[in-house]
RNA sequence: GGAGAGGUGCCGGAGCCAGGUCGAACGGGCCUCCCUGCUAAGGAGGUGUGGGGGCAACCUCACCGUGGGUUCGAAUCCCACCCUCUCCGCCA
């Protein structure tokens, strides 16, 4: 969430942010006001407690000295002001309830050099790599379903008789290639980020340290008897590990990754990308995550981008960058980097990796700060990550991309150590 | 799931069923200074987080698992919940 400080001291920037996003800047009012009169309230209830506390310990001291008649008049003093206090106290807490709820609302502003624009549509595309349209052959514009079933390695049809529209089941070599594009990217990342297996299901303030809840809720899958969500993304557990903990400045940047399961409901985009790998309810991703200060952030966020590109590059995938406008951005990003891999059989630009940088929005709803080595206090620390690699859109644009003449699928040398050495599928 | 023990500051560990100046003894760690060929030992002081106010020194409130309650006053009493550990049961 936003520093309150920032709406209190400076609301126009505020505004202006967020009309950058297309969201109504009216809550940044809304905000202020009742910030306004929960200090006021406050402000006037430790005064109170301060005088209670006065008059206690002038009660204890007669008592001591056996002068219990003379503490009396205090003690009804005391309970008079304690009754004051109390119904303050219900009131302060109550608004101070309200500002949380809206502080956790308001998204997050844009960087300074996010680009303008409402929506996707005015993405800026950074760049465009080992993409030539010209290039593609008829054995390769078959979609990713048909080559599936065809060489028995994608069965959704299965799939969606035991879970329902949007699963999705690999079979044989297709299972191992998804296995093989989990450790490929958790290898790559294994020199600086350190590996971890989280919980794939998680608590709800878990959820709301990431920006996932309250507000998304519709996207997520729900354990309502035990009060768990399932991860949408590795995000939510990577940026929860060290919640409501203070680090010292010498050990950041701290590098997570991690391959999980993710789920996710994908209740806004009914009827939209329902076949094959362009749009599942349970997939495989390698997350990587990065907790730095704010002036590491830049170069962690560049790092996790190239990390993210680099994989996709090296895997011989057509793709291009998009630098997303601030009318496209998460609510939880100031700036993110999409990265999408071209899929020849569909013919489609497939979104395979966001790389964001929250600045502190996240690590200040997780409470997550450290200690700068100069100076005292503590500061909130910035959170930085991108998929390293998500497996349905990536095996798909590879099995497109690989098909040859014959039917068959060839293997990219980067991946043949992780098939038993095979150099072609099917 | 059943039975027991327990959750206190960076750590250990008092205080809690004698409720009052306890943000918390004591020890360790860490930091500064002194002493000292170096180091070790020794000596003095310091060492939490968050909110609000003040240019600042500083003042004030909250925090002893969480949330309620009792009380003039709660780390200390009462209630509920959560978590951890040990034993038993069950189980991949």
């Amino acid at each position: 969430m936003l520093d309150v400080r920032l709406i209190r001291s400076d609301p126009d920037a505020v505004r202006a942010g967020l009309a950058r996003r297309g969201e109504d800047p009216a809550s940044v009012d809304e905000v202020a006001e009742v910030d306004t009169e929960v200090r006021a309230l406050s402000a006037k209830r430790d005064a109170l407690r301060a005088e209670i506390r006065v008059i206690s310990n002038q009660v204890g001291t007669l008592f001591r000295e056996q002068r219990k008649d003379e503490a009396a008049e205090l003690q009804d003093q005391s309970r008079l002001l304690g009754t004051e206090e109390k119904a303050l106290d219900v009131r302060a807490d109550q608004l101070a309830e309200q500002l949380r709820r809206l502080l956790l609302h308001i998204p997050n502003l844009p960087a300074e050099d996010c680009p303008d624009g409402d929506g996707e549509d005015d993405n800026v595309v950074v760049r465009v790599e080992q993409y030539d349209p010209t290039s593609y052959a008829e054995h390769q514009r078959v979609e990713h379903w048909e080559i599936g079933a065809e060489l028995g390695i994608l069965d959704v049809e299965r799939a969606v008789r035991m879970s329902g529209s949007m699963f999705v089941m690999y079979r044989g070599a297709g299972a191992q290639l998804v296995r093989a594009l989990c450790q490929l990217a958790l290898d790559r990342n294994a020199d600086l980020y350190e590996e971890i297996r989280p919980p794939t299901l998680v608590r709800t303030d878990t959820m709301v340290a990431t920006g996932h809840l309250p507000k998304f809720d519709e996207e997520a899958y729900r354990i309502e008897r035990d009060d768990l969500w399932a991860i949408p993304t590795a995000e939510v557990p990577l940026t929860s590990i060290n919640r409501d903990e203070i680090l010292a400045e010498a050990d950041l940047p701290v590098r997570f990754c991690a391959h999980t399961s993710c789920f996710r409901r994908e209740a806004g985009s009914a009827g939209k990308d329902t076949r094959g790998l362009l749009r599942v309810h349970e997939f495989d991703k390698v997350e990587l995550l990065a907790y730095c200060t704010p002036a590491q952030a830049p170069d962690l966020h560049a790092e996790v981008m190239a990390r993210a590109e680099g994989t996709i590059r090296d895997l011989g995938l057509a793709y291009r960058v998009l630098d997303l406008c601030a009318g496209d951005l998460g609510g939880s990003a100031a700036r993110t980097y999409d990265i999408e891999v071209y899929a020849p059989g569909v013919d489609r630009w497939l979104e395979v990796s966001s790389v964001s940088w929250f600045s502190d929005y996240q690590a200040r709803r997780a409470g997550i700060r450290y200690k700068p080595e100069s100076g005292k206090g503590t500061e909130i620390l910035h959170t930085v990550n991108g998929s390293a690699l998500a497996v349905p859109r990536v095996w798909a644009a590879l099995v497109e991309t690989y098909r040859q003449p014959d039917g068959t699928i060839e293997v990219p040398e980067l991946l043949q150590p992780y098939l038993r050495g095979a150099t072609t599928i099917g």
